[in-house]
DNA sequence: AGGCAATGTTACCGAATTGTTACCAGATTT
DNA sequence: AAATCTGGTAACAATTCGGTAACATTGCCT
C-alpha cells in the first residue's frame, strides 16, 4: 500500500512495511515500533494469526487492523486475537489517519518515557537522571534499580522481583547486594538517607518506591 | 439504551447510565468509570463538547463514541476531540462488546486489588493498611494475618489453615504464637479489642473475619 | 600490567519483630 | 462448685532483618 505509507511519511512518521505476514510479523518484533497497520488479507499467513504471534510474545504495542470485509464476526475475531482497533475498507486516509493519533496521544500521554518525582527526572531513554535539571551521575546497576523502582511506583516489591528485573534471573548474587546499592542509590537522591522519602523499606518484604 | 444497559449488565459490568450531555458529563467526573460510551447526537450538549470536556478535566478514560453519522469528517472530529473509538449505528451488540473488551484487557493490566472493611483499605499491591486514609503501621506478620483473614471474609479458618497460611508450611511454631499475633493487630485495628468486631475468636477452631 | 570505578561479599551492629512462657479470666464440663 | 480447658495478654528472650563499613573481586581503560 504506497499510498499508506506516503501519507504517513509525510505526517512525519517512519515507516516500515512489509509484503507478506511473515516480513511483517518479523518486522513488528525487531522494529519496535509504536503503532502497527496490519492488513487481514495477506499471503502465507493471515492477519488474525499475526495478530495472536506478536501478542504472544509479550508486544503490547497498539495494532489496528485493515480488512476489506465488514462481517460482525470478523471485527469480533480481529478484537479478540488481540488487535485493538479494526478499521474497514473503503476507509479514507483522514479517519485512519484520526484513529492512529488516537492510538498514540494515549501512548504518549499515558507512558511517558520520563518519570517525574520530587524534583527529579528519570528519563529512562537518555539514561539520565536529573535533579532540578542538572544531570546526576549514577551507576548502571544504581539507575536500573532505580528505573525499575520508579516504574511500578506506590507497589510493594520483593527482594525476589527486584532480583530478577535488575540483576536478571540467571545471575547468583547474595539478597543483601540490593541492600547496598539501595544504600549507596539513597545516598544521591535522599534528602536525608536514614529517613528516605522516596524508596523506602517494607521490612520482611522488600521496597517500595513512593513518588511526592 | 437500555438494550445496551442490559447487554452490558448482563456480562457483569456495573453500568451508570445518563439521560442527556449534562448529566453524563456529571457523571462521568463523579463515578469515574473505567470506561465510557457516549453517543453523539444528545439533547443539550453534544457528544464532542462532552468529550472536550472530560478530557479537559484530565480524565484519561477510554471513550467510545457512538453515532448514527458516518462521514469521514464526523470520525475525524470525534477522534481529535479526544474518544479513543467510534463506532457508527446500526452497529452489533457483538462488536461493540469486542472493542469494549480490547480496552479493557488493555487496562486491565495494571489492576489493582484494595479490600475495604469499615473505615480501613487494605492495599495487598502497595503492602499498606489505611484507616480514614491514614497509613497505619502493621509489621510483616500482622500483614500478612490480616490480609489471609480479609481474603476469606465470613469463613472460620482453623489455627492449622492459618498457620499454613502466613506462617508457611515448612515452620515450625507455637500455635500459641497466632494468637499473640491476633493480640497485637486487634490492638491496631480493633476499636475496642476485648469484644472484636473484625477478627472474631471460634473457640476451638481458630478466626473468622468479619467485614462491615 | 597497572589503575580505577563499579559491584559483590562478608561481618558487625542496632533495632524491631517474633516466639515462648507464664499467668489470668471466662467458659465448659463433670 | 471444682476441675479443666481455651484463649488473651504481658514480659521476656531469641531471632531476624536491614544499614553500612570494610574488604574482595571484576572488568574496563590507558
Amino acid at each position: 500500500m504506497r499510498g499508506l505509507t506516503d501519507a504517513f511519511t509525510a505526517r512525519g512518521c517512519v515507516v516500515v512495511s512489509a509484503a507478506d505476514g511473515q516480513a511483517g510479523l518479523d518486522a513488528a518484533l525487531s522494529a519496535q515500533p509504536d503503532l502497527i497497520l496490519l492488513d487481514i488479507m495477506l499471503p502465507k499467513i493471515d492477519g488474525y494469526e499475526i495478530c495472536k504471534a506478536v501478542r504472544s510474545r509479550g508486544v503490547e504495542v497498539p495494532i489496528i487492523m485493515l480488512t476489506a470485509r465488514g462481517q460482525e464476526a470478523d471485527i469480533v475475531r480481529g478484537l479478540n486475537s488481540g488487535a485493538d482497533d479494526y478499521v474497514t475498507k473503503p476507509f479514507s486516509i483522514g479517519e485512519l489517519i484520526a484513529r492512529v493519533n488516537a492510538f498514540l496521544r494515549r501512548r504518549n500521554s499515558g507512558r511517558e518515557k520520563v518519570c517525574r518525582f520530587g524534583d527529579f527526572v528519570l528519563d529512562v531513554a537518555a539514561h539520565k537522571l536529573f535533579r532540578n535539571g542538572a544531570e546526576m551521575e549514577l551507576t548502571a546497576k544504581e539507575f536500573r534499580l532505580l528505573a525499575h523502582l520508579a516504574s511500578r511506583p506506590g507497589r510493594a516489591l520483593t527482594r525476589d522481583d527486584i532480583l530478577d528485573a535488575v540483576w536478571g534471573s540467571s545471575v547468583f548474587v547474595t539478597p543483601r547486594s540490593i541492600d547496598r546499592c539501595v544504600t549507596t542509590l539513597r545516598a544521591k537522591i535522599e534528602l536525608v538517607p536514614r529517613s528516605p522519602r522516596y524508596i523506602q523499606t517494607i521490612r520482611d518484604i522488600g521496597y517500595r518506591f513512593e513518588p511526592d
